[in-house]
DNA sequence: AGTAAAACTTGATCTGTATCAGAAAGTGAT
DNA sequence: ATCACTTTCTGATACAGATCAAGTTTTACT
């Protein structure tokens, strides 16, 4: 039956592992010796997919687990005072989610699916635990969390300083650095956030991603076709943000 | 001679203890025992003061040791593309420093002081290593750079959804309550950074933070003197900036 | 496939904040 | 104390991007 093989390929993902993930490379595991990633391995549960929409865990639940996305994109975001919501990332597979709940014991953000989206679940505690044993994994958490840092730092300069046409432009090629880390294509993707996510993660009206996207198509430095795009004048792109300085060292905007 | 004097006051402040700091109970002896106090002191280098305008570090200067601002303040700025300073965040009394540079051994940002200030110097790699025999110690690195992690991202929330005054009264606020924490007035306080720098910090021309603070001071919001700064009206402040969900939280805009 | 809702685009207008300009108040060095 | 320099304040003007308003396309559900 349907139901059944369904069932049967979502459990051969939930028994994935780590040595045979493909994300291995970009996710904790890096320099991690075998027998390592086996005990690492253990302590990590395969959740089935979320559906578009759905939330991976709620601003205000009690903090026990950190995620790596194994495919899909993800969303986080506060909701304000006033009842509106702010985007603060998208994580892209091998991204780890949910960093900063260890601090109050409580996400301080929602984490939502914007397409079908497959996690690892990393119970913290079990995470904290082995990392004692494993000298190379507590050095990759520092060092996953200092980036986060500094990235978080390079998106306060962009949010204070940028105007739009460069907030666009380093979110593009923010997006394409972080494809072609995994291996796909820098140029060409899939925008899986709608342009209004875009804007409320730049702080920009939607009226406005919309008109500076489509003047870049204008004046040949992307092609647009929805949510296709393509990054077609990389240099002149570049020239847009500030260049190497930036782009480079960004691995989430 | 005042020369040999002055050098034994360093000397007394070099040699002093996490166990005699009043700083102990916010900075990263929290929760450990007095045995482990002990290893963490042996690690930590009390540096001579830096008086104002000097380098703590330099971005592009390699990372070797986390900084505990012990008195005075440090700003974290980077240079843009374009020579602009972009202030990323000001440190206060038992507030941890350089957590960016360990993902790339490289401080990312630059550290200055804006007045006589002083810091116990932690080099990360003995922290590292203390962290695996003291659990605690551990988990409280965890929870600080957690911690940072959450308050950066109130911070794009910031600046990417306010307006000029709630911007500054949020700016007010946090501090104010960062004074409190360590025993200070939360109300009269003195800004040890310029106009110039708390418009570069919150995306905001240095016109915009006068004319804001000066508007503030004829509603009697705040009394200001120059630096100096009283908060008046605390209620009416935290409504600029949306109350409880957010000013509570924040350790660091 | 058909329809309702959501997302996107484009144009016209409005507004908050930047920018420019100059005066006043502080600050530090000689 | 004086001078040069920096910081702060205040006013006038300009403009990037928000908001408002439609129209069009895409997406999702039955």
């Amino acid at each position: 039956m349907a139901m059944t093989h369904t069932q049967s390929r979502f459990n051969s993902t939930l028994t994935s592992q780590c040595q045979n993930c493909s994300l291995s490379a970009l996710c904790l595991p890096i320099a991690l010796a075998d027998e390592d990633i086996n005990k690492l391995d253990q302590i990590i549960e395969r959740k089935k997919p979320l559906k578009k929409g759905e939330f991976l865990f709620r601003q205000g639940d009690t903090f026990d687990s950190v995620y790596a996305v194994r495919s899909g994109t993800l969303k986080t975001f506060n909701i304000t005072s006033f009842g509106e919501e702010q985007i603060t990332g998208f994580y892209c597979p091998s991204e780890l989610v949910g960093l900063s709940g260890i601090d109050s014991n409580v996400y301080p953000v929602s984490a939502k699916a914007l397409e079908t989206t497959t996690v690892c679940e990393i119970p913290f505690s079990h995470l904290e635990e082995l990392s004692t044993q494993i000298p190379s994994l507590r050095h990759q958490l520092f060092k996953v969390m200092s980036r986060k840092i500094s990235d978080d730092q390079q998106m306060m300069v962009l949010l204070g300083k940028k105007n739009a046409d460069e907030k666009v432009a380093s979110f593009l090629l923010n997006l394409s650095n972080r494809f072609k880390k995994r291996g796909y294509s820098a140029s060409s993707f899939r925008l899986s956030m709608s342009r209004g996510e875009i804007g409320n993660y730049l702080g920009l009206a939607v009226e406005t991603v919309s008109r500076v996207i489509t003047r870049f198509q204008k004046s040949e430095l992307v092609h647009v076709d929805g949510k296709e795009i393509e990054i077609v004048d990389f240099p002149e792109m570049q020239k847009l943000v500030g260049v190497a300085s930036d782009c480079g060292k960004i691995t989430q905007i």
